[in-house]
DNA sequence: GTCTATAGAAAGATAGAC
DNA sequence: GTCTATCTTTCTATAGAC
């Protein structure tokens, strides 16, 4: 179908704008500060443009909450496979999150608040069965590290510690990054990777063997 | 005045319980998608009794960030000075700091809170110059843990590393212990001891000489 | 010191024009 | 596909009884 094609080249594009604008929306204000009208604002349009695109003010989140963790698992979680020792591939796999926390803050800032969302909101059922499957794909994403922890203790290149345990500390440490990193005005990507370099040295040093 | 020192006795007490039960809903829901009424409930009373003792939410939401900022400075803060190389004291600072994650939670994870509030958020003067302030107290706080990875170089205890950066990353993987952790049934002071030095090992080993 | 009742503002969502 | 207008609910805050 052409209008169908149409589609697929167009509004996907359009909704993209809507789901940019939210995310920059909910990192600055937080989700429930955040109104419908803040967001077609910044776009500089109306609800009705918004509403078009999503159900609802909760639909929209869970879109930027799946896009931050979708970007997180191909950007950093590619790297649990690759070659060199598990601290090797530990290291790629930070240098990739810490970048991606520069990179894309806006919608990084969001997996913070889904937590949130998640452990003590009262939410519907269809709503809580969406963020069963988001947290699903965060678990996922945090089991790479864990492994990867786990496979650094067998292959000698890490320190034998509890993996769960070693995972949320460097976890912590680099997610803390989109919590206070703002770029420089005229800032490269080589400035950015430079800044990566210097914080997986500092973070990893305690785990390596 | 007898009256006075009757309230001495009894009115901070009730206060006190309704910025407990503040920082509780804070916590679990957010600032803004908790309501007054919100934290009415927790107490099992009604919005007359909030605001009795706390003329507005902004007003309320300041006091458990300067309880959370005070308890900080207090329980960890004041291991800046002390016997031992800065390790040891960077060692006893950490520690300390990550207690009051686990103990004192729902203060603490409005900390984070705060700070978007402030680098973002559109306020009145009267609650800008109160968040200036509360800023002031955190970024005092901080200057703790940079002064003492500079005196780590300085005496050898630690590696050379740039201090803001070393603290920011101290700081990310302890303060997200407020983000995982939580308390199990039956969970003793010891236990908390015991993971806090855990802890502190995993994390402080990468900045060590 | 706490409650009930309510005023006034703001937000989510929808209907229908264009 | 976007806008205007509007309905409905929810929230902050206050007034006044007890």
């Amino acid at each position: 179908m052409q209008a169908t094609a149409a589609n697929d080249l167009v509004s996907p594009d359009r909704r993209e704008e809507v789901l940019a604008a939210a995310a920059e929306c909910f990192m600055r204000r937080g989700y429930e500060a955040t109104s419908m009208d803040d967001v077609a604002d910044m776009l500089g349009a109306t609800k009705g443009r918004v509403y078009h695109h999503f159900r609802s003010k909760p639909e929209l989140f869970f879109e930027v909450f799946r896009r931050a963790i979708f970007i997180l698992i191909r950007e950093a979680g590619v790297h649990e496979t690759g070659p060199g020792t598990a601290a090797d591939r530990l290291r790629r796999m930070s240098r990739a999150h810490i970048l991606c926390m520069m990179e894309t803050q806006a919608f990084q800032r969001n997996l913070t608040l889904g937590v949130d969302l998640y452990r003590f909101g009262e939410t519907s059922d269809e709503h809580r069965a969406t963020l069963e499957e988001l947290m699903d794909l965060r678990r996922g994403y945090e089991d790479a590290f864990r492994r990867t922890f786990a496979a650094g203790a067998a292959d000698g290149s890490m320190k034998p510690l509890d993996p769960s345990l070693a995972m949320r500390t460097l976890l912590g440490a680099i997610n803390w990054v989109a919590v206070w990193y703002s770029p420089r005005p005229g800032e490269t990507r080589a400035h950015r990777e430079t800044l990566a370099e210097e914080i997986v040295a500092q973070v990893l040093g305690g785990y390596l063997a």
